[in-house]
DNA sequence: CTGACAACATACGGTAGCGTATGGATTCAA
DNA sequence: TTGAATCCATACGCTACCGTATGTTGTCAG
């Protein structure tokens, strides 16, 4: 894809890794094979890492970065923004971010053979339960009760991912789409009847994006 | 585990290939260290299977089976089952085959890579989906609502079981997580404000079997 | 122009697992 | 008893990948 010869970066590894972890699960992440890919040898990746762990670290770091900065700070755009709103927008974001949905899959997964990444795992999982407790303490639920609505949304939320991987004619792209996440909206937030007319322009605006690189592609 | 020197059957494999799956991964299911394992060397594999491809199939097969045939005859059981509890058995289900939940993990992960765990995958959760749909319309849902709601139980499924992984603190073991169960019914099932009395015996009942096997008891 | 360093490439030995070939060992029929 | 079939062990070559050692190239200060 991209033919630069402007010298490889740690972060460039560790975002091609990631991207590997992604569509192919952690144990295929192979340091040779993605010498291939980035068009160079190992000789670059032992200079920039000592050896296949330290890259796997790496890949995780970047990717709790962008799992929690990136995807809760969108949820949270914009000052006093209603909590169901916010609510809605995570399962904006199950839509909008598929790549990020197959990276947490394949994590999971391989999670019991790695403390390392059950660690990771955990405290990205924790971060949004928090959050979506939060969301649905601020609508006047009890503690107790936010608990189980913020377990019931995270499990949706990592569920649908699921689904749409493994039945992708049950949640079609189309606009149908939408219309069951104006479904999911009523039926994960109790005496919500409202409408959360946000969702359909901000998808719109989310559109042209199309799941950004990581490298600052310095296009001057 | 076993000191069996009765020779081992195709299926022997399968199954311990199944195991394997469910604990490593599929990328982990590899000959050598599963005959070791098995306490005997390659030559016995060779004998029963082609390759290791044709191993992958028969556990796939092996699994398909299971999950079918078991979970949801499970869900079933007796005659003239209640809708509402035969939707709450399969959350239940969820509950207790938590080995299975983890061999979902690892084939979803891998069925990117997988062209016939893709398959599979597909064919198992549409058999789920209708099941649930079925259910939901014999609640009185029209058939479009009854879709959405399907799909959002086995979501919740999925992302349960997901959630029990990677965060066991947000679904303790012990009967808080029936209560959660009882409130699972109530957000999941459209105007469900009744007990579903039998999921407390069931539990009772169930504890002693502790993962049950394949085989079809005729408890006659 | 030159040495020094960064950023690679190349070559090497080592391991794990695949698949094959072939050689026992056990069982069972005739 | 023997011969054939079943079930498994052993030995082999092959590939993919790991990690190390060392060679090569571009760049930049002085």
């Amino acid at each position: 894809m991209s033919e630069q010869r402007t010298a490889l970066s740690a972060e460039d590894w560790a975002a091609a890794a990631l991207r590997t972890i992604a569509t192919q699960g952690v144990e295929a992440l192979a340091i040779e094979p993605l010498a291939r890919d980035l068009g160079v040898t190992k000789g670059s990746f032992y200079w920039h890492f000592a050896n296949r762990d330290a890259l796997l670290d790496a890949a995780l770091v970047l990717w709790e970065k962008k799992e929690t900065e990136d995807v809760l700070a969108r949820a949270n755009v914009g000052s006093k923004v209603h909590p169901r709103t916010r609510i809605a927008r995570v399962f904006g974001v199950a839509d909008a971010t598929r790549r990020a949905g197959k990276a947490h899959l394949a994590l999971t997964a391989a999670a019991a053979k790695n403390e390392r990444i059950e660690k990771v795992l955990r405290r990205v999982s924790e971060r949004r339960l928090a959050f979506l407790k939060e969301c649905y303490e601020a609508l006047g639920l009890s503690e107790k009760d936010a608990a189980s609505w913020a377990t019931l949304a995270y499990s949706v939320f990592l569920g649908t991912l699921q689904v749409r991987r493994e039945q992708p004619d049950a949640l079609p792209e189309d606009e149908s789409y939408r219309e069951y996440m104006h479904f999911l909206i009523k039926a994960l937030i109790p005496g919500s009847h409202e409408q959360v007319p946000e969702l359909d322009s901000a998808a719109e605006k989310r559109k042209p994006q199309a799941l950004g690189r990581t490298t600052a592609a310095k296009t001057a």
